[in-house]
DNA sequence: GCGACAG
DNA sequence: ATCTTGTCGC
């Protein structure tokens, strides 16, 4: 893939960069049949001092894993709030590009426009990849939402919003159990983005494809192979 | 100026 | 993100 721009930044540097990019996001649905779903995170080795990415591939409705790959290197930045894709995304590219198969949609452990200069990790990851993606994050970064009006029940979302702007949902996955915040991250809009995860729920917080993201990224056991063909320690 | 702050 | 056992609830 043709690079985007350049990953070794300064803070303004990429803060800069971020007001440019925001522009090119799309938030309207131009995503084609989906036959095929990915879920990706990022898991800290504190022992090599490393970040390890990890993409997981599920055929869509089915939800059955079909691939799924690591990609280590060394950690390049600190967290810094506002600027999570600069530590995390070239990592996760590296694991997206072991794909055999491309995904036609990308679920993403952060925020897609719910983010300051409404560009988080998955609206990022979306403009690189050109694929349309999601945000699924388990915290809110910015935005506020009217909680009595949430109901109990797996389905039920209301918007979240910042500055007078609906930047996202804040979706019961699972019943009584706490929600999971939804912003567009490229290519897609809010209530197809809503749609979808909500289709990829399976009784977990957590969509599945983020979820066997998140499961793959902490696997120590695992060890990449060049063919990448046999699937890691099975038994859950 | 004082908090808040994805992962 | 990560530190961490048992435990409450469906």
């Amino acid at each position: 893939m043709t690079p985007l721009h350049e990953w070794n930044l300064t803070q303004p540097e990429a803060i800069a960069l971020q007001r440019e990019l925001a522009q090119r996001i799309v938030r309207e649905d131009r995503l084609g049949e989906v036959q095929h779903v990915a879920g990706v995170d990022m898991a800290i080795n504190e022992e090599h001092e490393t970040a390890q990415a990890a993409v997981v591939l599920l055929k869509y409705p089915e939800m059955e894993i079909v691939e799924r790959h690591i990609y280590e290197e060394p950690l390049r930045m600190p967290y810094i709030p506002g600027l999570l894709s600069f530590r995390e995304a070239p990592c996760v590219l590296g694991a997206v590009a072991r794909l055999k198969q491309q995904p036609d949609l990308v679920m993403v452990d952060g925020q897609g426009i719910a983010h300051p200069r409404r560009i988080g990790i998955a609206s990022h990851l979306g403009l690189w990849l050109n694929i349309p993606t999601i945000g699924c994050a388990k915290s809110i970064l910015v935005g506020k939402y009217d909680k009595d009006a949430l109901g109990e029940e797996a389905g039920s979302w209301v918007p979240l919003i910042n500055r007078h702007e609906v930047i996202g949902a804040v979706v019961r996955t699972r019943t009584r159990v706490n929600p999971m915040y939804i912003s567009v991250g490229h290519l897609i809009s809010l209530e197809t983005s809503v749609r979808y995860v909500l289709a990829c729920s399976k009784g977990y917080r957590l969509p599945e494809p983020t979820r066997q993201a998140d499961k793959l990224s902490k696997d120590k056991a695992w060890v990449e192979t060049d063919e990448q063909e046999k699937p890691p320690t099975l038994w859950e």
